[in-house]
DNA sequence: CAGTGGTCTAGACCACAGC
DNA sequence: CTGTGGTCTAGACCACTGG
């Protein structure tokens, strides 16, 4: 095959090889997959429609990127299930380790403030705060991990020695606001670790700013699996889910 | 921590080159580089690393992905400003095209529905809805494009006829709520076309159900480019944005 | 152990921007 | 035209999972 054949001046676009694989592929899901099927293995499918292995995998980290496979070392590759949707409102105005609050308590530590929780709290960088790690899971998967920083409360001497008791302290204080935000992100190291992935992985990170006593008193930085999870948030006052 | 069963021989974390590579670009862009500034070209970066072009590139397609850098085919590697934050809130109880509505109405057509939106309308599939087209810029740069599906409205005889038509059609009925989802996903041509990217950027989806008379009234979708922006939502009643 | 996806190389050519 | 990033190849080896 050489490349071009370019019989007279043809080629009026030039279509990427990857992006009509993944095309192709995407109609092969639709038709002839079904959820938690596994694929031939790279080698083959590179073979099976004449490309390199490296062009293939361009198109499966888009589908990847996608959410429409879900792809193991050491295992292969299989057609994942639709995104779990995961309700992020910040409607219900309350702090975090309420009542039904389905994160669950990770560990915790003092530590340094990183710089964006340092501006945003709007303390020196570096500052030692209360950390509070914990952990998403919905549908038997690790979907979120979070790190809650919190500003050090005046009133019991300093220093809170648990997790439970530096929620608990947050609590004390009437909860005035708060905002999201959300963004592009990769998982590093530890993260990935926490939600099964690898290093490297796309995140959605969301920030959240918890407001009381006229000031930031909270930043929580959560890390979502972008692979598989929808963020959800507004009134949903209209059921029309069933497909 | 993990094993490593201690033999001695060289490697013993096994960290991939192109993280290694990853964070000695963003130490050195947090250190020596201003937003703007190009950086050297791909060829000579991988040669002044000692890796292959494409191992350089993993790393770069990474900072790309977090908007540390921007990349532009035929003119070089920038680096990139801060995201862009966008107010995706759905409190302030509005139809798209109010008074103050940022977005710019781009064109108007007679479509059949996509499968996800006759799903949440509760159509047929491939039936014909008014679709508006619009745009968003932020900061001079085209930071996202939307398609608003609409159900056709009961009272005019049928069909309406342009895009100031359709949207005034919503606002004459009472709107009764509104929910969103953000997804990642990546741009088709059209849309990669209108943002300024290459088709399969990655970009945030995000999804607007809008209620009128008890049933979905309107879907839109709309498309922002992850590495230039930001969603932010819920009450922002704390001002800490300076540096 | 064999088989999977993940990393890496050293090339090549293509598409586009700007001079 | 030159120089940039984007695509593609045909290999190789590594890290992990599972039988």
């Amino acid at each position: 095959m050489t490349r071009r054949t370019a019989s007279r001046r043809g080629t009026p676009p030039a279509e990427p090889k990857y992006w009509q694989l993944k095309t192709a592929l995407t109609d092969a899901l639709d038709a002839e997959f079904s959820v938690g099927q596994v694929l031939p293995d790279e080698r083959t499918l590179a073979a099976r429609f004449g490309v390199a292995r490296a062009t293939l995998r361009q198109a499966l980290d888009q589908l990847e990127l996608e959410g429409r496979l879900q792809r193991r070392r050491g295992v292969g590759t299989t057609v994942a299930p639709p995104r779990v949707g995961v309700d992020v409102s910040p409607a219900r105005q309350t702090w975090p380790g309420a009542e039904d609050d389905p994160w669950s308590v990770d560990g915790f530590a003092v530590a340094g403030a990183p710089p964006v929780v340092a501006h945003a709290l709007g303390v020196p960088r570096g500052t030692a705060l209360p950390v509070v790690s914990r952990a998403l899971v919905a549908e038997g998967q690790p979907v979120a991990v979070e790190r809650l920083y919190a500003l050090p409360s005046p009133e019991p001497a300093d220093g809170v020695a648990d997790a439970d008791e530096a929620l608990a302290a947050l609590r004390r204080q009437p909860l005035e606001g708060q905002d999201r935000s959300v963004e592009l992100g990769s998982a590093d190291a530890e993260q990935a670790g926490a939600l099964d992935r690898l290093p490297g992985s796309p995140v959605l990170l969301v920030t959240t700013r918890y407001g009381a006593a006229g000031r930031v008193a909270a930043v929580s930085l959560a890390t979502y699996r972008a692979d598989t999870c929808r963020l959800t948030f507004g009134d949903q006052p209209l059921a029309l889910t069933a497909s």
